[in-house]
DNA sequence: AAATTTTGCTACCGATCGGTACTGAACGGA
DNA sequence: TCCGTTCAGTACCGATCGGTAGCAAAATTT
């Protein structure tokens, strides 16, 4: 069996779809973002998306895949100050950066209050667990990244030896993960600002 | 026109119910608790509850009147150590045991991980925009009872002057919802008491 | 121009949602 | 004992849920 595979990328034969699949997926990360995902009915989906129920499962699949995308692209938009802030040249600047940016996300005017990997599903029912488990993992992954980046900093003495590298990492997603449920909440860009720079007064010295 | 009040609060006239109140909305606190407001149906609830439909809604009103109660009784169970850690006698030992307290409600075993405050609801669709923000008060709530009982320890001398009550509460329960986030995400008590231990290393002396 | 493929649309699927009408039985007060 | 009230249970309400079938129009390939 032959296989041709398309190497210019420009031969999608058929008519091409009408709308602009990544500016869609934003709308529905938006919507999954405010409403969580047992919240965001198709019907909200697909009307912010400004296409029909069969373009979106023709494109994304179902709602659950439709998640999972919006997730991706939240993780690459407006949660991409995670990635950033590992690259920091200190442990400190790391922490100092990923609360920030914290901050900053979650109360961004214009964009929902607060983290879609944590409002997007908590506590779910049968039908939300994917989602559920999906959010998880993805905190935790964050979770796990922090930690890796603080074992470096022990490793190459930028933190005291002897310190713990996955309680640093918890501590400061507690703090983070506190921080988008206070801005769900109402909390303003500079009380949680504060609240960042408090929660940093107590680092492991260099 | 006459009315008779019942002084003696012992003449239901009628058949009584078949069934314990205060059993039953412990069983929907819980269902609640584990699944969130949206992701509880009816028939979870009532089911958890042994009780039919129609009972419920006699006995509690509707979905969200249950809701509320439920959260009350959360309040006067679960989260009651919130109360007991406001009479401790300094402004530290009331933040240590306001996130000790949020810890172990957080991580119990045989009761659902996390907050019921928390991940009842914090983003929801039209229909449970009304539990959402109950739960959005009753955080707020318990962030005000902080910000006076710091307010008290800064007239009394307990805290520096110049301090700010306001931002302490903030910071505690930014660093408690962060907890109760982290518990639904898996992570175990202990782990979460050292990042409670580490909030505190920080605290204004007295 | 023919062939192919996806579009956008309506209408619909079975299942479940929160909530209610109706019923017969169980209980209390008179 | 009889009346009045509330019980628990079933069956059902309209609405909405996530997901699809079928179709004519449109756009790209060959």
């Amino acid at each position: 069996m032959l296989v041709d595979v398309d190497i210019t990328q420009k031969a999608p034969v058929g008519r091409p779809r009408g709308f602009d699949a990544d500016e869609a997926l934003e709308r529905a990360m938006l919507v999954f973002w405010e409403q969580g995902y047992e919240g965001a009915s198709l019907t909200d989906l697909t009307s912010a998306m400004g296409i029909t129920r069969t373009s979106m499962y023709a494109a994304f699949g179902n709602k659950e895949e439709l998640f999972r995308k919006a997730l991706e692209r939240y993780t690459e938009g407006p949660a991409a100050y995670g990635g950033w802030a590992l690259k920091e040249p200190t442990a400190r600047e790391v922490a100092a950066a990923f609360l920030a940016g914290s901050v900053r996300t979650s109360t961004c005017p214009g964009l929902p209050a607060g983290c879609l990997g944590v409002q997007g599903s908590l506590a779910a029912g049968d039908p939300g667990q994917v989602a559920r488990d999906t959010l998880t993992a993805w905190r935790n992954e964050g979770c796990s990244r922090l930690r890796e980046r603080f074992q470096r900093a022990v490793d190459e003495g930028d933190l005291p030896p002897g310190t713990d590298p996955e309680l640093l990492a918890r501590y400061v997603m507690t703090v983070a993960n506190g921080i988008a449920v206070q801005a769900a909440s109402g909390a303003g860009r500079d009380a949680l600002q504060k609240v960042a720079d408090m929660a940093l007064r107590n680092w492991p010295p260099a």
